[in-house]
DNA sequence: TGACGATCATTAGAGCTCTAATCTAGATTC
DNA sequence: GAATCTAGATTAGAGCTCTAATGATCGTCA
């Protein structure tokens, strides 16, 4: 079967052409788009877990651990216990965390604008559409 | 600006599912999917230098270094010095190396059918005009 | 001949990702 | 009350990915 009647290749080529221009366009911000990825669902949802966290962003909780361990390095997130319940901790922003989010969240939205400008209403519907099935069909896959 | 009207987040998500599912189903032949592109690649591209092999698969040399000296630990691969160019590395299969292509492929189209059963010949077509689309206008917003 | 440029290979270092395993703490159940 | 279950955090280890830098080889061109 060749590579390009596989659809698996057009959407990883797909997905590889925005990862590489999220991480360019990002860069100057400072972030790693799964660096971004979690400071944009953290300044959504202030005070969740690491787990939840992981799960927004579609990642295990070790990885999450991972970039938030680099994040709290850098000082964007600080984690404190939680009162009730010791053993979660508790995951917010900082101020500057919401700073370097700021700057970072600017230019990424800027290439989403980019993407969005360039289909009419119909074909992001029909795009969107057509991925969500390929969601459904994969995970029916999956052994 | 929500992630449901990113795009950006759509087709990660969907070649987040691609990239499970792949890697789930060549678990069992004992690739990774990185083994397995460069594998597939090699297997039409015999006696092909590592760099360009790189370019096939859309990977960094030093990334496809990584992967092939995974593969040629296991003795999947050969690497073997090009008669005239001495600097250049020609890389084949070896005969192991063309079974275990031969199970993971088998495998991995097994996704790749059932993928593209999910469509008609329009909607595929759609896709793949919708994805090339996003990979231009990326590539165009790339600093 | 010698300098330059292109191509390839490789190393170093940082970061993301997973699976598997372990540890903790709270909740449920018997 | 004790065993079990569930959920979160973490560590260990393997693998992929990138950028940056280095070194080797070949071809071209002055």
């Amino acid at each position: 079967m060749p590579a390009s009647e596989r659809l698996g290749s057009h959407l990883k080529r797909a997905e590889q052409a925005l990862g590489a221009t999220k991480s360019a366009v990002l860069k100057p911000a400072g972030l790693t788009v799964a660096q971004y990825s979690a400071l944009l669902h953290l300044s959504g949802n202030s005070g969740i877990s690491a787990a939840a966290l992981a799960r927004l962003c579609g990642v295990t909780p070790p990885t999450m651990n991972t970039v938030l361990k680099n994040l709290q390095e850098r000082a964007l997130i600080e984690r404190t216990p939680h009162e009730w319940h010791r053993n979660v901790l508790e995951t917010r922003l900082t101020d500057e965390g919401r700073a370097v989010m700021a700057d970072a969240d600017a230019r990424a939205v800027r290439v989403e604008r980019a993407l969005a400008a360039e289909f009419t209403d119909a074909e992001r519907a029909e795009l969107v559409a057509l991925l969500g099935r390929c969601v459904a069909v994969l995970e029916r896959e999956r052994p």
